[in-house]
DNA sequence: ATTTAATGCGTATAAAATACGCAAACAAGG
DNA sequence: CCTTGTTTGCGTATTTTATACGCATTAAAT
């Protein structure tokens, strides 16, 4: 069968990630610097359009594996863009999604077919980037902060293990407020997917910490 | 600017709504019946293709509009179908919403340019849908639930007023289990956005119930 | 030894959720 | 007219969760 109604003719998808990361109480987010065409040499949001023989978060994971090369993320929806004229090409609709990566874990691709470069760039100083990607973005750190409670969000930052002062930093930096530090630990230790080890933070002018990590 | 690479060419979006009802305490969703193929004469839920001058939302609301009459009604996002064979005639993707309104107070067409019936249907007789309706359908009643605490979803459903036991009941109906009825009334009446009424309802055989209505 | 700064543990209070007792209002039936 | 059955409306007690904050412990620096 054939679609005739030029109505819905040539509309493509994009699938845009916000991948965040927190370094040192500094939330940041994966920016990539186009290589072509619209928006060539404009910084953008970790995405592109979606294949016809594959689903959207399918999608996703190969546009953030081909543009940055990293490869296991867990990704959770954000939300929907579809002004008509967003894209200059052709009718396009972005479904958004975030994800998060310890970036210490990654390198980062500098060069690939369609990025001539890539960086994790801080929240507060975000440029002008193509397309709808900063309106995309507000809502992704939107969603960012109402996922962290209840998903592997704080997980995906410290694979490895953490102390209870890291992570609570890390958490106030999503959520961009102050939590009280032992309000905080209360929680976060009722939680039973985390483990205490026998290790401590050494030689830092003060009291040691425990390091725990995640089952 | 053309676009020549076909894996992205030729996709489209289907806009799909489950429109949910409660009628004594029987959850409902409105399905018509397709006049056309793919899938012609099964029944489906309300929705269609996206139009290319159009946003996602504006065009649930037209499809909405088209298929039943209904012109008046919040959407909440639901969820994203992307299943590459999911429809027979080209690529599309479906995003769908979820919607609630009081049966009572519209009155579904019941034949349209594209359909030839249309009815409330309980949720646990939908028979086979066109599509992937049946599992757009199964997420809808998730999101249905996650969203009645934090949405108008209660409002939609009592436009005019309403008793306590009355909206005790389609509260229970669409989470599908026993909420003490002391407990909830408490919990209702501390929503500021809830007034009392001097009327009562009458002649039922026992104790008369106030009438409250939203704000 | 003392100071300084951060960690770890604890208690007290407030707010929200849950469990459940019981009187008041009405219709129906003797 | 009084009793019975049923549902509404209001109340209290308990548990759980969230919030506020005091203070001793640990280690480096002096």
């Amino acid at each position: 069968m054939e679609v005739k109604n030029p109505l819905y003719k040539n509309q493509g998808i994009h699938c845009i990630s916000a991948i965040f990361t927190v370094e040192k109480g500094i939330t940041k987010v994966l920016l990539i610097k186009r290589k072509n065409n619209p928006y060539k040499d404009m910084w953008a949001l970790v995405g592109g359009a979606l294949y016809n023989n594959e689903e959207v978060e399918q999608g996703m994971k190969r546009e953030i594996y081909e543009k940055s090369g990293i490869s296991d993320i867990n990704l959770y929806f954000s939300g929907i863009f579809s002004r008509v004229n967003r894209s200059p090409v052709m009718r396009m609709i972005a479904i958004s999604y975030i994800g998060v990566i310890d970036s210490e874990r990654v390198n980062i691709l500098k060069d690939t077919m369609k990025t001539s470069n890539a960086d994790w760039v801080a929240i507060t100083n975000i440029p002008k980037l193509a397309y709808d990607h900063n309106e995309i973005l507000i809502r992704a750190l939107e969603t960012l902060q109402e996922k962290i409670d209840n998903t592997d969000i704080l997980k995906s930052l410290f694979p490895y293990g953490f102390t209870i002062p890291e992570i609570h930093k890390t958490y106030e930096a999503i959520l961009n407020k102050i939590i009280d530090r032992r309000n905080f630990r209360k929680k976060l230790l009722s939680n039973k997917q985390i483990i205490e080890t026998n290790a401590t933070t050494k030689f830092e002018g003060n009291k040691p910490a425990i390091i725990y990590r995640f089952k």
